[in-house]
RNA sequence: GGGCGCUUAGCUCAGAGGAAGAGCGCCUCUCUGACGCAGAGGAGGUCGCAGGUUCAAGUCCUGCAGCGCCCACCA
């Protein structure tokens, strides 16, 4: 236990209470997120005499529930919306959810089989009935989670995307690009999960490596020729072989060319063939050709003209041909197909392998590449506009690097699959005839088949994948194919904020969308936030357990704003990760609790006091923390329009809790406290109380809008809520370089008085009489603020004038040019020596550094003359300072 | 196989050419009238390694190592 936390525990022990009750967030939050709703704050109807500002939120699926990803998301939007809405924007978040086909599958899926049945055994009809039931029952928790966080949301406008409106715009979308003649079906491989029974496009695919074996095999020749040994993983697959290929510059396999090989179990005689894909380097350079089971051998075979032939069924059994291997599934039958192989003595060896499996993002499920009528969507005609408005910078990456991310994955753009055999999503507009198997898409089907005339028509069983319908989200939300007044006032929206996983997925497919069909970009700018990554630095998965529960956190009483500052804090353009901890919380905790005080201390002090009344009496540090605050306006501002949200929150942080807290406030006390405070002194520093707070509170408002608004309501202010204050412009409080200066300068000797005490290890309550001694403009300051030192330093015995610097009995320094000396007891001389011995070596060492510098030619030479100079100034004070600490040293031997 | 990012105080991170920073943690002191979820004063770093550019390098360049991520998918 550290000594710190015992002498705490002690105190509780003792019964010691704090005075006051420390911020609770679990009584002001909900209540005044509550109050925002119902004065409409964040509804922003069209308005064409404001300039809208507009995010969609990326949507969390209506399976899930909120985590610290979406925390950080929703987050780093709210800020964004809040602050352009205190702007003078008319700000618009718009909330929604996403259908999640397949995810929403496997969950409703898992929990069917709990009860022994599949989607099969309920049919389309009753499944679709069970699905919506599932979305009413789960899809509002994310929206009061969404709102536990404060987020700022019209709601008025979520959108699901299977809502009516919704829906039909996907399929309009689907409509036009298959009229445009993208859309293009038939027989392709494609990833096929034999678990969920449907394709999943190439970006849903997880790669794992996972311990396989490699078995040479070898195929006796046809005819009596030259056998050749294959290597393979998949024995199994081998029933469905149809070639053999090689290199064609192999010199071991040239005069196999053309030859045959017997495949073996099936005795089946097939060609071996040449083709430059085939690598001559591994296993024997001799690779068996499967068209109907892997894609590399697809292309080869269909290069050859050579026969498909298919021994697996969508669950990844044996098919019925396979004779004894028959409805065996498909990792068994490896097995037993190595085996016979074995027995037939046609293994020449087996090695250890380490490969890549392709596993199904959702459920797991190894992969299986696998031959369906599918539908497909051509990119390359929609990449080309989506590039080149990214590389115009019509749509701007923030961080910059990804960029370069969005662009290699579009200049090497692969056709979509965009067809899913799943039931919950937007159903394919098209309808088949049994007849002819012609098909025409439509809304509706044809009355006959445009073919043979048929009338036995049926649509398309498969559905879209579901990011074909989110593609659509920052339109088909606004009403999209109608020409609504909401899609003219806010498309093209503002900003979208997401993480990177989903830049190929999600973003690239929107920006394509966009320009398709609505001949503008969706957005201006991405921010890509970071990655929350849980204390070591592992990702956050509820099936590893690393998954952290923000509204847990929240409702422990750490509370919503502290969750977002604390992300907030940690979110930069630098990092691709951000590491969470509890521990974050607590500081943040321990930061409001400062907020919270400080204006407790604020309001106490406020009496009497009128806002609209111009300070004409501004003192020094009036002066000097208004000038702090303005350059604060500028820091927090400049920050949030580069994206830099950590650096926003730090100023803030830093300004309330060192600048304002520790020092304004203490120096307020001053006159706050004095007896004989004039009254226009008195409206001065409540003014400047007052606005520097009341301005702070603005600046952090976007982060912290709870705390912020329940401070905010109690000080006399010009509005109803903060939420709709206006974002602190420079306004009245410009720099004061002057007021600065002459505020340093005290502080320094503040501290130095400070130090000394403690250094001397005299009482923090031992009255002190420190001399100060000054030139020029320096002394004329501390003349006026002697009060303030006195105070602060709790030194009432304070005197201005000739400090003598070489004196028996004293210790002394220089802080900021102002030479400090303190008389000392007889007792204190060792302490004081070796206080000034310290002070002297550490001056010491910089003066020898300054003067190295300054004794370089080249350096004076060739570094700028400021630079130069700067050094000059600073050896000039160093020198003196030493002088000053010898003297000192000397008078104490 | 390609690409990106990271490596700075015990921990989490700022800093991106001119004297090493913050918060937490640690040490010492303080029952001071906003706050002990506090105040005051301290200790602690050859900025991953090796070269190079420069008067000057956490900061720019080149290698290397470790960690993480992405793309491709090789039988």
């Amino acid at each position: 236990m550290s000594a710190k936390r015992a002498r705490r525990t002690a105190q509780d022990a003792a019964g010691a209470e704090p005075r006051t009750a420390p911020y609770n967030p679990l009584e002001v939050e909900p209540r005044r997120y509550q109050e925002w709703l119902e004065r409409g704050h964040f509804r922003a109807p069209v308005d064409p005499s404001r300039t809208p500002f507009c995010i969609m939120m990326p949507l969390p699926n209506i399976t899930g529930s909120l985590h610290m990803g979406h925390a950080l998301n929703h987050t780093i939007q709210d800020l964004l919306t809040r602050w352009k809405r205190m702007q003078g924007h008319n700000a618009m978040w718009l909330p929604g959810t996403d259908h999640a086909s397949i995810g929403t599958h496997v969950v409703m899926e898992r929990e069917l089989a709990k009860a022994g049945k599949t989607r099969f055994d309920l049919g389309r009809e009753k499944f679709l009935e069970f699905a919506w039931a599932w979305k009413e029952r789960y899809g509002g928790l994310i929206y009061s989670q969404i709102r536990r966080m404060g987020s700022g949301c019209d709601w008025d406008r979520v959108t699901f995307t299977m809502d009516p409106g919704y829906y039909d715009a996907v399929i309009e979308c689907f409509l036009r690009l298959y009229q445009t003649g993208y859309i293009y079906y038939g027989k392709r491989m494609i990833n096929w999960c034999p678990k969920d029974l449907t394709s999943v496009s190439d970006l849903e695919v997880h790669y794992e490596t996972v311990q396989s074996s490699l078995w040479y095999v070898r195929y006796r020749g046809a005819d009596g020729g030259p056998d050749v040994v294959i290597a393979t993983q998949r024995p199994e697959t081998i029933l469905a072989d149809v070639a053999v290929a090689v290199h064609p510059e192999d010199a071991r396999y040239r005069e196999m060319i053309g030859r045959h090989v017997i495949v073996p179990i099936v005795h089946r005689p097939v060609p071996v063939v040449a083709d430059a894909r085939v690598d001559p380097a591994f296993g024997t350079g001799a690779l068996k050709i499967t068209p109907g089971h892997d894609p590399t051998d697809h292309a080869i075979g269909a290069d050859h003209g050579l026969p498909v032939l298919v021994i697996l069924d969508e669950r990844g059994r044996m098919t019925a041909e396979t004779g004894r291997y028959a409805s065996m599934d498909r990792f068994a039958a490896r097995e037993a197909v190595a085996a016979d192989l074995e027995a037939a003595g046609l293994v020449e060896r087996k090695e250890p392998y380490a490969t890549n499996v392709g596993l199904c993002d959702r459920c797991r499920t190894v992969l299986e590449p696998y031959i369906t009528d599918q539908w497909f969507c051509r990119m390359a005609e929609l990449a080309k506009p989506a590039i080149e408005v990214v590389r115009a910078g019509r749509v701007r990456f923030h961080a910059d690097r990804w960029t370069d991310v969005y662009l290699d994955w579009m200049e090497n753009i692969r056709d979509w699959n965009i067809s899913r055999r799943l039931w919950w999503g937007h159903r394919i507009p098209v309808y088949h005839c049994a007849d002819c198997r012609q098909h025409a898409a439509g809304r509706t089907p044809p009355e006959r088949c445009q073919g043979c005339g048929g009338t036995r028509l049926q649509q398309e069983e498969q559905i879209l994948d579901t990011w074909f319908s989110s593609a659509a989200w920052p339109f088909a939300t606004l009403g999209w194919p109608q020409e609504t007044p909401d899609l003219r006032y806010f498309y093209p929206t503002s900003v979208l904020v997401t993480g990177r996983d989903i830049i190929f997925l999600w973003v690239a497919r929107m920006i394509m969308f966009g320009l398709e069909f609505m001949g503008d970009v969706p957005f201006a700018d991405v921010y890509i936030n970071p990655t929350v990554l849980n204390i070591e630095g592992r990702r956050m998965s509820k099936s590893l357990g690393t998954g952290l529960d923000p509204l847990d956190y929240v409702e422990q009483g750490y509370g919503a704003d502290a969750m977002r500052y604390a992300l907030t804090l940690r979110c930069s353009l630098g990092q691709q990760d951000l590491r969470f901890g509890e521990k974050m919380l607590e500081d943040v905790r321990h930061f409001n609790n400062k907020i919270w005080n400080a204006a407790r201390f604020v309001r106490m002090h406020l009496e009497g006091f009128d806002p609209a009344a111009a300070p004409s009496a501004l003192g020094l540090f009036d002066r000097w923390i208004l000038s702090r605050y303005a350059r604060l306006v500028q820091a927090v501002t400049a920050a949030l329009e580069g994206y830099e949200f950590d650096k926003a929150a730090r100023a803030l942080y830093d300004f309330m809790w060192s600048e304002f807290c520790d020092w304004y406030l203490e120096l307020a006390k001053v006159d706050l406290y004095s007896d004989g405070l004039a009254p226009e002194r008195r409206q001065a520093v409540q003014h400047t109380l007052w606005g520097v707070l009341e301005g702070t509170l603005r600046l952090l408002h976007p982060v912290m809008p709870h705390i912020t608004e329940e401070i905010w309501q109690e000080l006399p202010h010009r509005g109803v809520s903060i939420v709709v204050a206006p974002w602190p412009e420079a306004e009245g409080a410009a720099v004061d370089e002057d007021a600065e200066t002459h505020t340093v300068t005290i502080i320094a000797v503040v501290r130095a008085i400070r130090s000394m005490r403690a250094d001397l290890g005299l009482p923090a309550a031992a009255p002190l009489a420190p001399m100060l001694r000054a030139d020029g403009s320096a002394r004329a300051v501390l003349a006026a603020h002697e009060e303030y030192i006195a105070a602060l330093a709790r030194a009432p015995g304070l005197t201005l004038g000739d400090a003598p610097s070489r004196r028996e009995g004293t210790v002394g320094t220089v802080a900021a040019g102002v030479e400090v000396a303190l008389e000392i007891a007889d007792t204190d001389r060792e302490r004081a020596r070796k206080r000034l011995a310290g002070e002297l070596s550490s001056a010491r060492a910089d003066l020898e550094r300054a003067a190295g510098r300054l004794a370089d030619g080249s350096f004076v030479a060739r570094a700028p003359v400021e630079i130069v100079e700067e050094e000059r100034r600073r050896e000039a004070e160093l020198r003196a300072r030493e002088q000053v600490l010898v003297g000192y040293l000397d008078a104490l031997r």
